[in-house]
DNA sequence: GATAACTTTGCAATACTGTTGCATGAGTTT
DNA sequence: AAACTCATGCAACAGTATTGCAAAGTTATC
């Protein structure tokens, strides 16, 4: 299952979400995917983004990925196909937040159109 | 009941969620603040931001904003408190989108932990 | 002032995503 | 083969968002 799962994520070079992937299988059950994604995200092979469409897509991470501080990119929402592209060769920008405000992680997401649309 | 959804709005400082201002309420239907919350929204007086906590949280708009290219800012998700700050003084600094993918909204979220905490 | 037309509210129901408990089953180890 | 570990499927549930509908409230019109 897990080597399936990821298999999908590397076929689509985008973020899907946990119903996109299991519409990719005939029969598997959603819990099944959820888990193989929260294992996944457990061992930092994959990310998730909340890219406001209402569910969180996973995509997975680059082979130096932490997910965490180093690899914060931009994720980019179609709004009219649905699809989110991870825009990994787009680092984000350094934020100076106010006094007191602590940085742990970003979530930065751009709407718009895609290439395809 | 819209000026009284205002008045929450405006009197705390930072995006709340439909429960929160649900919650500021005695006996007031969450549906009835939801159609409120809608209607400032068709009307530009509120925006929404989508901060990963899941559930959407609203706020009141400056009186220049547009809710659209102009008034685009940073919000800042406590992981401790879960509260959301607008920081309204830091606007989004401009993208460079790669070829084919046009700019028409973001959402920017920085999460950690604000000064409260 | 009475009636009609329109709007808002509350209730209930529903959709959708995410999440967990539990029993079964598959595969591994001893 | 028995004991063990882990993954799977089913079903149920939680939380947020959303809508249909009828009742209550408001405004307009005569």
């Amino acid at each position: 299952m897990r080597e399936l799962v990821y298999e999908v994520l590397d076929k689509n070079k985008k973020a899907l979400s946990l119903y996109e992937i299991e519409q990719q299988f005939e029969n598997v059950e959603r819990s099944t995917i959820f888990r193989t994604l929260k294992t996944f995200q457990d061992n930092l092979l994959i990310h998730s983004v909340d890219d406001g469409s209402g569910a969180v897509k996973y995509a997975l991470c680059d082979d130096d990925c932490t997910c965490s501080l180093n690899d914060l990119h931009y994720h980019f929402l179609c709004t009219k196909c649905g699809q989110t592209h991870c825009l990994k060769n787009m680092p984000i920008p350094k934020v100076d937040l106010p006094q007191g405000f602590s940085f742990e992680n970003a979530n930065f997401v751009i709407k718009g159109t895609c290439p395809n649309c």
